[in-house]
DNA sequence: ATGAAAGCGCTAACAT
DNA sequence: ATGTTAGCGCTTTCAT
C-alpha cells in the first residue's frame, strides 16, 4: 500500500486535515507543524494521489490531445511530432499532464463504440482539450460543443463559438509560394491541394487564387488537382499534369504539403522531367526531408512546435479565465509562415516565360 | 453538473449499486432492469467518471510513456513519433489511455523538483510505465525499482530484474552494416558512435567489433569517434576522420544513427570528398530522410513502430499476469533489423582495396 | 492553528 | 435479483 495522508497524520500526531493543509501550503497551519509534516512526508516517500484529489477538486490537471486521421489529413509522421512536443512542453511547464488520444490508427479506425471524442474527455475528466487532424466532415465535428471544458482546434475552423483555433496563416503562405513562382516568370501555375475536408486545403487554395488574381491570371480549375496529402497522390498529380495538352501544362506547381511535393517530384523525374528546369515545385510544411531531397525543396515553413505550444497556451488561458472570470480570450491565432527558397524553383523554360 | 449513477438510479427507481452493476455488465442484475438502466443512461448522456472509478478499483487504465532526452539520445524527431504511435495504438486497443511525459524539453530540462519519474507515476497512479530515451547515467536510472507497477524500457538495459526491455538487435544490426562494407572490400572501417551512456552505443560498437574480428581485422580505437547522435557530431567526425594520416583514413564508416550519418556526409561533401566513391557510409535507423538524401543512404532499418507496440504489449501482459498469477514473462525482446542497401556504399577507391 | 464531519462518484462486500 | 453499508484518499466546510 502506498502511504497516505492518514499514515502521516498518525505518525505526526495530527489530523489528516492538518496534513493536507501543510502539504498544500495553506497558511492556516503552524509553521512548526508544517515543517514536521513535510519532513515526515518526505521520509515516507509520500506522493499525493492525484486521482483522489481530482475527485474532490473536480480538476485532474490533465489536458487531452487528440491526434486524428494520421497520414490522411496532412498530419503525417514528420509533422505531428513537433506539434505534440509543443503541446507537451507547454502544458507540463504549467503543471499539467498530457493524455494522448490517437484515433484513426490501425487498431481503432473502425470501431467507435460510444467512445466518442467528447465521451473520452468526459470519462477521463480532462480539464481541457486540443485536437489536431480533425476533418470538417468528421461525424463528430459538430458535437464538440458538448464539451464542457476549454477546447482548441489546430488547423481546423471551429464548428461554433467558444471553441478556439490555431493555424498557420495558410492563405498568406500559399499566396507567397505562388507569388514566388510568379516572380520567377511562371504563368501557368498548378495547385496540388489536399483533400477538400481539411480547412487548410480551402485556405491554401484561396491564397493561390489571390496571387493569381493579383497577377491578372485567370484561375483555371483544370490546373488544380485534389490530392490527399499523401506521397502517392503527389505522384498521381504529376501524371495528371503531364497528361495535359502541351500548352496547358503547368511550368510550376504549388503543393499543399511537402510529402505531396516530394511524391510529385519523384514521379516527374521518373517521367523524364527535370526539376526545376522543366517544372518548378514548391512545397508546404518544411519537413526535414525537404532539405534533403534532390533538388532541395523550396517550401513554406510552418512553425509546427509553436502551433502546439500556442494551442496549449490557449486552453491554459481559458482555464485560468474560467476561474478568474476575465474577459473571453481571442478565439483564434494565425501563425506566420516562412518561404524557404531552395533549389526546386527556377524560371520556367523559355517558351513558358 | 455531469450526470452520475445516482441520477440514473433515481430516475429508474433502483439503487446506485444496481446501476453500477448494469452498466458494468455484471450478471447479477435482471435483464429487464439492465436494459432500462442502460437506456436511461444513454438518454441522459451518462459517462462514467473514470477518476471516481479509479479511486475505488485502484486501477486507472492508463499507461505512462516517458519520452526522455529528446534529440540527445538517439530519439530525435524522426524516430520517437513512430514509437509513440506503436505504444498508443496498442494500449488504446486494450482500452487504456496514454499519458505522455516529456522530460528534457526546453521547459523542464533544468528543474526536477521532486517530480521524479517514479513520483509522477505514483501521483497519477498509472497502471504501467514505458520509458524511451533513458540514459544509463540518469540519476534516476537506479530508482526505477521503486515503481510498483510494470515497467518496460525501450533501448535501454534495465537496472534490475523485474523491469522489462525492448530494443532492436543492435549488435547484429551493426555487425551486418559492417559486414556489408567488408564485403564491398573495405578494410579500414570507422565507427561513428553515439554517446557512451546509451545502451545502444555499446551494442552497436560490439557488433562492429565482432564483424571486424571475424574478418581478421584488428580493432583500432582511433577509428571510433564518439558522437552524440546529433548531425553536428557527425560533421565533427568527418573532420576528425579526414584529419587522420592518409593511410589510416577510413574508406567506410558505420554510423550509429542516420542523423549522424547525414551530418557526416554533408561535411564530407563540403570537404570535397565524394560519397560513395571516396568514402562509403552506412547509417542506422532508416529515418524518412535517409531515402531522400543525396546519395540515398544505405542504412540499418529499425522497426520503430514495433518497438513501441512491443513495449506496450509487454506492460499489458504483465498487467494481466499480475491479476492471474501466471508465470513471469520474458524480461526482454530483441527486434530484428534490416539492412537497406542504397547508394551511399560502394567498393573503396582502388588503393584501399 | 487545528480537528471533526461530510462527501466527491463509484464499486464491493455483505446482506436479503 | 436487488438494496444497504462502507470506503477508496483527499479536500473542504464548519466548528473550536
Amino acid at each position: 500500500m502506498a502511504v497516505t495522508i492518514k499514515d502521516i497524520a498518525k505518525i505526526v500526531g495530527v489530523s489528516p486535515t492538518a496534513v493536507s493543509r501543510a502539504l498544500n501550503d495553506h497558511r492556516d497551519i503552524g509553521e512548526e507543524t508544517r515543517a514536521k509534516i513535510k519532513r515526515v512526508a518526505q521520509e515516507l516517500g509520500y506522493r499525493r494521489n492525484a486521482i483522489a484529489r481530482g475527485l474532490v477538486t473536480r480538476k485532474t490537471d490533465t489536458i487531452g490531445l487528440f491526434v486524428l486521421g494520421r497520414g490522411a489529413t496532412g498530419f503525417g509522421d514528420p509533422f505531428a511530432y513537433e506539434v505534440i512536443l509543443g503541446v507537451m512542453d507547454t502544458v507540463s511547464a504549467a503543471g499539467y499532464d498530457l493524455v494522448l488520444y490517437g484515433v484513426g490508427g490501425p487498431s481503432n479506425s473502425g470501431r467507435c463504440d460510444g467512445a466518442s471524442y467528447v465521451g473520452k474527455c468526459k470519462e477521463r475528466q480532462v480539464d481541457g482539450v486540443i485536437m489536431m487532424g480533425l476533418r470538417t466532415d468528421d461525424p463528430q465535428y459538430g458535437s464538440l460543443g458538448d464539451l464542457d471544458v476549454p477546447c482548441v482546434l489546430i488547423d481546423v475552423a471551429p464548428p461554433q463559438d467558444g471553441i478556439g483555433f490555431v493555424a498557420s496563416d495558410n492563405v498568406l503562405g500559399a499566396k507567397n509560394a505562388t507569388e514566388h513562382l510568379l516572380s520567377l516568370g511562371h504563368r501557368r501555375i498548378a495547385m496540388l491541394n489536399g483533400h477538400a475536408h481539411a480547412t487548410v486545403s480551402a485556405e491554401r487554395l484561396e491564397g493561390y487564387k489571390i496571387a493569381l488574381m493579383n497577377a491578372g491570371i485567370a484561375y483555371d480549375p483544370a490546373l488544380t488537382f485534389e490530392g490527399d496529402f499523401s506521397s502517392d497522390s503527389g505522384a498521381r498529380a504529376a501524371e495528371y499534369f503531364m497528361a495535359l495538352p502541351r500548352d496547358m501544362r503547368p511550368t510550376g506547381v504549388v503543393a499543399a504539403s511537402d510529402v505531396m511535393a516530394i511524391g510529385l517530384m519523384q514521379m516527374l523525374k521518373a517521367m523524364g522531367m527535370r526539376v526545376p528546369q522543366d517544372v518548378s515545385v514548391v512545397g508546404f510544411d518544411d519537413i526535414p526531408s525537404a532539405a534533403h531531397v534532390d533538388p532541395p525543396l523550396t517550401t513554406v515553413r510552418q512553425a509546427r512546435y509553436d502551433l502546439g505550444a500556442t494551442a496549449a497556451r490557449m486552453v491554459l488561458q481559458r482555464l485560468e479565465e474560467g476561474r478568474s472570470g476575465m474577459a473571453f480570450p481571442p478565439p483564434g491565432f494565425r501563425l506566420a509562415t516562412n518561404l524557404i527558397v531552395r533549389s526546386s524553383t527556377a524560371p520556367p523554360p523559355c517558351r513558358g516565360a
